[in-house]
DNA sequence: AAGCCTTTCAACCGCTGTCTG
DNA sequence: TCAGACAGCGGTTGAAAGGCT
């Protein structure tokens, strides 16, 4: 049947924008929020498609985009959930907030797969290509792991969806979609829990099944303190959906079956569900679908490096002027940057065939 | 200094999923 | 239920910048 193209291509300006254009989107959004992105290039006086716009809004001139080199923390985070997750980049973005999908992208085709690549290990897979043709248990039981990790994942991302859905429906916010009220772009990250939070629960439970982290390494503190791996949604006390609210009780007393529904997908079996029960899923689910479990999730991923010391004070901010050691190839490569690597082929290598989820998907 | 090669990343393309009438 | 509109996603491209000879 053929569908019409996005736009008329015909007298469409393409290719790099220049800062005239980029004023006039910007002003257009500040003024007036983007709305339907296909009616926006004409009422902003803009010879580009809706689509372009949109892609150079979110890639570009949002304002809580954060640019410049990424830290290693970040480049961990990449790197791990990429295990999980594969290419999806929207998904990986989600716990690096501040990041676009595209620029994740960017680097990891043109950094990270190729450090991987040198180590030895394939980026597709994220095992020691050396041990391709190995088919010991370990490497089994250790891909079965990632897969059980990468299907609650999923699931997580999913409900995580669904309550952004529903948090746009009931927020029947103000008319003017301005990024500060109701932003396409990802809303700062929610508030990481207390150090009693219950996600921690959580975490405990993961680091049950998954290696444990040196033992100087903060694990909580990463939690605490990162401000970013974790969900990038964000409910104010006002729009949390209702099935949410009042979910963050300490003990979570008041959390029903229903509420943690949103991660129960056909596709679990009863056994999973029991799983949950044994990860003291009510517990880690209490700070919302959207939250608790991603900061618990990337929490462990974090966690789970000896390079956690090296990393301390490398957040986000502190790494925006590049304070934090660099990942260089070559000669110089420091002791540091080897245990960086190092750590990353640990987790690619390590496997814990007593500790595997207690899921059966 | 000039030419060539490599790397980077903004932007495009085409497909898919979701929403709406 | 269906078809069209739209937004979002991931793969790919190509211009620009940087490095090397």
């Amino acid at each position: 049947m053929g569908r019409s193209p996005c736009c008329e291509k015909v007298g469409l300006k393409k290719g790099p924008w220049t800062p005239e254009e980029d004023q006039k989107l910007l002003s257009y959004i500040e003024e007036h929020g983007h709305g339907s992105w296909r009616a926006l290039p004409a009422k902003a006086g803009l010879q580009r498609c809706g689509k372009s716009c949109r892609l150079r809004w979110t890639n570009y001139l949002r304002p809580d985009i954060k640019r410049g080199k990424f830290s290693m923390q970040e480049e961990q985070t990449i790197i791990q959930l990429h295990a999980l997750l594969g290419n999806r980049w929207s998904a990986i973005a989600t716990h690096l907030p501040k990041r676009t999908d595209n620029e994740i992208k960017n680097y990891w085709n043109t950094h990270l797969k190729k450090q991987l690549a040198k180590m030895g290990i394939d980026p597709v897979t994220h095992k020691p290509k050396s041990d391709a043709l190995a088919s010991a248990d370990g490497h089994a039981r250790s891909t079965a792991n990632l897969n059980h990790m990468a299907q609650w994942e999923s699931a997580r991302l999913e409900a995580e969806a669904r309550l952004v859905r529903e948090s746009k429906l009931r927020s029947s916010a103000p008319p003017s979609n301005f990024p500060p009220q109701n932003s396409p772009s990802p809303p700062p990250p929610v508030a990481m829990p207390t150090v009693a939070s219950p996600s921690l629960d959580a975490l405990r439970a993961w680091q049950g099944v998954w290696p444990k982290p040196a033992a100087n390494s903060l694990v909580s503190s990463h939690i605490i303190d990162l401000e970013s791996p974790t969900s990038t949604l964000s409910f104010s006390e006002n729009t949390l959906p209702p099935r949410i609210q009042g979910m963050g009780t300490a003990d979570g007393s008041n959390r029903k079956e229903e509420d943690w529904k949103c991660l129960r997908r056909p596709g679990f079996s009863l056994d999973t569900e029991d799983a949950f029960a044994n990860v003291e899923a009510t517990s880690w689910l209490t700070g919302s679908c959207s939250g608790g479990f991603a900061a618990g999730f990337t929490g462990m991923l974090i966690g789970n490096t000896n390079k956690q010391n090296a990393t301390e004070g490398c957040d986000d901010s502190d790494n925006a002027g590049g304070s934090c050691v660099d990942v260089e190839e070559g000669e110089g490569e420091g002791e540091e940057n080897k245990n960086y690597w190092n750590s990353i082929l640990n987790l690619v290598n390590s496997s814990s065939p007593s500790n595997s989820p207690p899921a059966v998907f």
